[in-house]
RNA sequence: CGCGGAGUGGAGCAGCCCGGUAGCUCGUCGGGCUCAUAACCCGAAGGUCGUAGGUUCAAAUCCUACCUCCGCAA
């Protein structure tokens, strides 16, 4: 016989892509959460062909028979967020039991207003992927390479009106590997989510079941930092970008870029996609042979002058062809110099 | 019907517009050379040009359909 009497923290989940699925299953399994809806944005058109594609989140709901909203924005729908709650109410006088506890949110896409934020009766939470009060924002990921951070991790903080600024309940740290990929950090960190919110769970259990405290801490302003949304041209690796930065800066935005949205140059007037680099060993090289800062070489290996030092392309894409490594590239090209052009030269 | 590119010996590419000898840079194999190199020299093997039709005296090349891969954009 099932037991009705277990205690259980009511949840509603928002996000939207598959960074956010192990957390959701985490959440869907839980002996202590009773997930109430998820919500999600709207399908959008995406991908080759433009068909319209569903956040991954949604797909998940869909497959596992959880309840699932999806909005243009969340702001609107604060009667279907009630609605568990008072059907509830209706049919039982215990209202700890049915009444929502915790709004959980990550990587949603979608501001949510303070209407929203004072509904849940602890308030809504959010899985942030960098360590708070650092890279506030959109990409703390991608950033945290960008900038050579040697650590980064995972913040719950509890929402406030202002993006990612609200008091941290807790975190984890996670190291960043030397030529360590965004997407592949991005694997690292997804799992690392579900892990603290297991722990966040446990602690609101406490909270709500055990009379315990919820201890936040409130973020340090003057160490924040932000991590604005990526730009496609962010990715770009031109002239100015090669004579001002270091092979090892140029290095950390091919690897934070990697393998989206991607780094690319323009090259002899063609689109090449950067798709990996390493810092050479210089003595294998002969001096002469070195690029200067802007210049491309493609003796032996493509070489790419920066500011201090030479960037070894080991793999790129040409428009329309597969990835190839630099080897390959410099077999198929016929002039004699390759020059660095820029996305308005195209 | 979002826009566009590509399929040619083992690899990466050129040739296609303007039909008529299979090309370039590598790799592989054999031989040579050097104290030595990111080496160099000589020679060889290896391709029904994505698939199926069509036009033609003749198709990698022009026409039609299909398959596969990919870039932009989101």
């Amino acid at each position: 016989m099932p037991e009705k009497e277990i205690k259980k923290i009511n949840l509603i989940f928002c996000g939207t892509p598959d960074f956010a699925v192990p957390t959701i299953n985490l959440l869907k399994t839980h002996p202590l959460v009773n997930l109430l809806k998820i919500i999600t944005p709207l399908a959008k058109p995406a991908g080759r062909g433009y068909k319209l594609c569903n956040p991954a989140v949604a797909e998940y709901a869909v497959n596992n028979q959880i309840k699932l909203l999806q909005t243009e924005s969340i702001n609107k729908e604060v009667a279907a967020i009630c609605e568990n709650r008072n059907e509830n109410e209706n049919e039982n006088e215990n209202e700890n039991k049915n009444e929502l506890d915790i709004i959980l949110v990550l990587a949603f896409c979608q501001f949510l207003n303070s209407k929203i934020l004072q509904l849940p009766r602890f308030g809504c939470f959010n899985i942030h992927a960098s360590l708070l009060p650092k890279y506030r924002g959109a990409s703390p990921i991608q950033h945290a390479i960008l900038n050579d951070e040697k650590i980064t991790g995972i913040t719950i903080q509890k929402m406030v009106s202002q993006m990612d600024a609200g008091d941290i309940v807790l975190g984890e740290e996670i190291s960043i590997y030397e030529n360590e990929i965004g997407g592949e950090l991005t694997d690292r960190l997804k799992n690392l989510s579900a892990t603290v919110a297991d722990a966040f769970i446990n602690k609101m259990f406490d909270v709500k079941y055990n009379g315990a405290t919820l201890l936040t801490t409130p973020q340090d302003e003057k160490l924040v930092s932000y991590a604005p949304c990526l730009k496609r041209e962010d990715g770009e690796i031109n002239v100015s970008r090669l004579t001002t930065q270091s092979a090892r800066a140029i290095q950390n935005r091919i690897r934070a870029f990697a393998p989206w949205p991607g780094t690319f140059c323009i090259i002899n007037g063609k689109r090449i996609k950067i798709i990996e680099s390493s810092i050479p060993d210089y003595s294998l090289i002969p001096k002469n042979l070195l690029p200067a800062p802007g210049k491309i070489t493609k003796n032996r290996w493509l070489l790419f002058g920066c500011a201090d030092a030479a960037l070894h392309i080991t793999k790129v894409q040409q428009e329309g062809k597969k990835v190839c490594s630099d080897q390959e590239f410099i077999n198929g090209i016929r002039e004699d110099e390759l020059i660095l052009g820029d996305k308005q030269t195209l």
